[in-house]
DNA sequence: GCTGCTCGATGAATCGTTTCATGTATGCTG
DNA sequence: CAGCATACATGAAACGATTCATCGAGCAGC
């Protein structure tokens, strides 16, 4: 039961240790007979290499983990997946810890992930002030990367799409389609993305719409049922002060807005023209097809997991680099209609063609 | 930057190895006095303890695997957030790994995993043949549990959800709207859960309405683009020759025949009514919102961490268990119209119908 | 004072690999 | 044949934590 070691299998295959190791460490260096009989032992008795020996000599280990915030956002899945082809491809193997937005978890991962001397960390943390925790893996020599978060950092690298571009585009097609009283739903506003992709709208509508308005209602949390209930608010409100668009910090409140509002027979977008931001897949197949600000997310992914590989080649030599993707704008039904009240701003409509903005660098 | 080692803090505190591990494993054994030295010498020379080295010795690991087939499915995040919840109360730690349905990498996650002796596995395999793989794992003395897929295997537990049970009960429902033609969308046919719903479709129809019919149409992968072929297959056929209900074996494909039907004015579900499985969060937020049979899907992963934990306790008293929940019917829009009669559909508003959504390929 | 206990602390042995200095054939060159 | 590479194989010495038999000190009881 207990599985075999590589002593036995130097008995049974009548070499010595060290010639074992070599078999499956340097197999060139070993002759081809032996070779053959190595392998046959280990076929023979079901010999599976001890790890954590392994790591235990080597030092470190060829797994990478990344720590992510919420597994069932698809945002942090395409991420997933896009990190996870680099690893693969470059022999390691990535492992998914989620913190749920739980410091404290968040936290015993961290700790546990230190004492198993992963070969690197790719992360979002909960809080952008968390950051002092991972200072301890640099200087482990852990190379940690962030994900989407605290860009800029001296002692790490990190990768993030610009937030503050991507709330512009919003804010811009809104204001071309004639909307001047806009309603920003998205919280808590502590959480960088969100206040960037703000300050960009904000930004935006000052440059081309100086007076339009945009109101900020925080949420607790970037969920469907937060979204639902800004909408329960803003159908409140008597229909002649209700912001005529809606621009959500993530998808997912933007399907909850987009629930909620329909619950109380507010069109979309005839009525209050709707616009998302992550360009999850769900977003096209919405009840109203959702317009939304898409981000490289597999890209995003990948490139974290390529300067995690690059520093941890490089070691000391390496400077740390920081990475930002622009986002792009997706028109879809959901905002795809001129703001009622002040007609005449452009003529046909989009029609529904190719949105998107592919001339960005 | 190579971090300290328990020597170098026994030497800082001035006592012996054995006294530093003491101190941190068995803190009670240690006077106050000494373990508060100790304590203030890890602090100061920023110790952490060696997972690897523990391993080796203790032989076993803390961590658990979940292998699933697709971490941007729903339906599995959330199998994954229940057995966290378990895991990580019992003071372990659960990493995730995704085979994303290729045989390969899951090959390659389980050769790792096996190596890191972890202390047991979740896992739902790539195919219900690769089992002979697993068996390596559980003579390793490494637990293992199926998830939702090969219940009632001797040498390990399971959990999963009656598909058989769950196919009746949307294939029922279909049946007592009047529909007489459904068509079973769903693939491939040798993945258990597919075939399974399938079966109890149609054994659901032979009892309750026999004249009904159940078409079979086969898809290659549970993925939206899938639905919105099958739905593209469906409105290029003569009106009169189409079902009135599609049943499918997933949300995701539902979704992608919703947005299908609906791009060639097809509507749901006065035209063509349709049934989903697994209730994703999505499936109430999708374009109609969707009828769906649901699974108790974080159920489904506590479940399995429990087993695997209490077999990882009990050793080899264990006797495996096969635990089998029932999936429950969730009544939409999607659904919820009774069929028309015969030949006669209802004629007239062709012309709210939205052009479609042409944003993806 | 001696015995018998308890409470703490000790450090050598151990886990399974990898590495590396060392050893032993074997073949080649002049 | 001496001299010297070349090619393989060897096994002791790490790596860092845990365990366990052992020891010393303090104390109670007779």
């Amino acid at each position: 039961m207990a599985s075999a070691n590589i002593k036995e299998v130097a008995r049974y295959a009548g070499v010595s240790l060290g010639t074992v190791s070599n078999v499956l460490n340097r197999p060139d260096v070993v002759s081809p007979t032996t070779r053959r009989r190595v392998l046959d032992a280990i076929d023979r008795l079901g010999y599976v290499r001890n790890d954590s020996a392994r790591q235990l000599r080597a030092g470190r280990s060829r797994t990478i983990a990344i720590v992510v915030l919420d597994v069932s956002n698809p945002f942090f899945t395409d991420v997933i997946r896009g990190a996870e082809a680099v690893v693969e491809s470059a022999g390691g193997m990535l492992v998914v810890c989620n913190s749920g937005e739980d410091a404290r978890r968040e936290h015993r991962y961290l700790d546990m992930l230190e004492e198993q001397r992963v070969q690197g960390l790719l992360i979002t943390p909960v809080s952008d002030g968390r950051h002092k925790r991972l200072d301890a893996f640099v200087a482990h020599g852990i190379p940690v990367v962030l994900v989407d978060r605290g860009s800029g950092h001296p002692s790490r690298c990190s990768v993030a799409v610009d937030d503050v571009a991507g709330g512009r585009l919003a804010a811009e097609h809104l204001a071309d389609r004639g909307h001047e009283r806009i309603r920003y739903v998205g919280g808590p506003l502590s959480i960088r993305q969100v206040a960037d992709r703000r300050a960009g709208a904000t930004a935006a509508l000052a440059e081309r719409a100086p007076h339009a308005r945009l109101e900020t209602y925080e949420t607790a949390t970037l969920s469907v049922t937060a979204g639902r209930q800004a909408a329960e608010d803003i159908a409140a409100l008597p229909p002649g002060e209700r912001p005529t668009a809606v621009f959500c910090a993530n998808d997912l409140l933007a399907l909850g807005v987009l629930q909620g509002l329909t619950a109380h027979g507010i069109r979309v977008p005839e009525d209050i023209a709707l616009v998302g931001y992550d360009d999850i897949d769900f977003a096209a197949a919405a009840a109203v097809p959702l317009s939304s600000v898409r981000q490289p997310r597999a890209r995003l992914g990948r490139t974290a997991a390529e300067l995690l590989l690059e520093e941890s080649l490089e070691g000391d030599e390496h400077s740390h680099r920081h990475v930002v993707f622009q986002p792009e704008l997706v028109v879809r039904t959901s905002s795809d209609h001129e703001c009622a009240p002040r007609p005449g701003r452009r003529g046909g409509r989009g029609g529904g063609g190719r949105p998107g903005d592919p001339s960005r660098p």
